[in-house]
DNA sequence: AGGTTTTGTATCGTGTGCGATTTAATCTTA
DNA sequence: TAAGATTAAATCGCACACGATACAAAACCT
């Protein structure tokens, strides 16, 4: 325990690094459809459930309206989604995905896989990865 | 192996997650400092060594001349740290502490450290999560 | 119903983060 | 040694990411 300053030093520039590697990885795959990395986590989140809020986006992207409104106009005017205000509640915006979103899902997708299968993980190793992640996020993020 | 897309999405996201809860708990722990999270990781690499050129810090970082010139320089203009031109090679920049960054070290350090002691990660826990970031990061990190 | 509070978005300012370009200094090599 | 290549920083443009603030619509409340 005494050397935990270190350790901790270690422990988040690790996950800091590897958040970094990742956004470059996928940055190089998504590039020729002219998509960010988080952009595509916004696809993602809609090709699961279409039709959602921006608030309701941003709950399970762990995004706010600061980061959201923006990224979301940017995506409209690419023509990616398309934004409509809500009948019931003039206060809701639903977010919906357009035309080409729905037909480079397959391609995307493809090119995403392909690129990741190229790391060569190990599904144990992913799967604990995975489980651990969850347990830090958890409880890194029960204490702030 | 056939529902890889739907496991990549969890990682890649469990990772970029996990960096923005770490990046909320250090903003919330080094805001009374008046130091963000990336100037925190600059001032551990020279509080490891001092006097390293701005390319040697970028190496150590994993940050280009985009990110750190004008963090540099923020960082500077706060008094943290100090940027001279190297005598010997006119194209580097040495970087050095200031007084106010080697006497907060302390402060600093305590803090974060607490911080950190509440989420209650266990050894185990952390050291195995050092080693598969580890082995993950080198294996994103190789295939671009 | 009308005032108050809450809620959902939008906007703003600051600080990363990155690829591409620029500039100046150093190194290479013919 | 002078032209060309390489290197180290700086600069630029774009896209997050976040806290704070603003604002309008809806809900709440006697």
């Amino acid at each position: 325990m005494k050397d935990f300053l270190t350790l901790d030093k270690q422990l988040c520039f690790a996950v800091y690094e590897t958040a970094g590697e990742f956004t470059k990885l996928y940055t190089s795959a998504l590039q020729p459809f002219g998509l960010t990395y988080p952009q595509y986590l916004v696809l993602l989140a809609l090709w699961e459930k279409d039709g959602v809020t921006a608030k309701e986006l941003g709950e399970r992207l762990n995004l706010g309206t600061g980061t959201l409104t923006p990224m979301i106009a940017r995506m409209a005017s690419n023509g990616w989604l398309r934004k409509e205000r809500s009948k019931t509640d003039e206060r809701k915006i639903n977010i919906y995905l357009q035309d080409k979103a729905r037909q480079e899902k397959h391609p995307i997708t493809q090119k995403v896989s392909e690129t990741i299968q190229t790391c060569r993980i190990e599904l144990e190793e992913y799967e604990q990865l995975m489980m651990q992640l969850g347990t830090l996020r958890r409880k890194v993020k029960g204490r702030i």
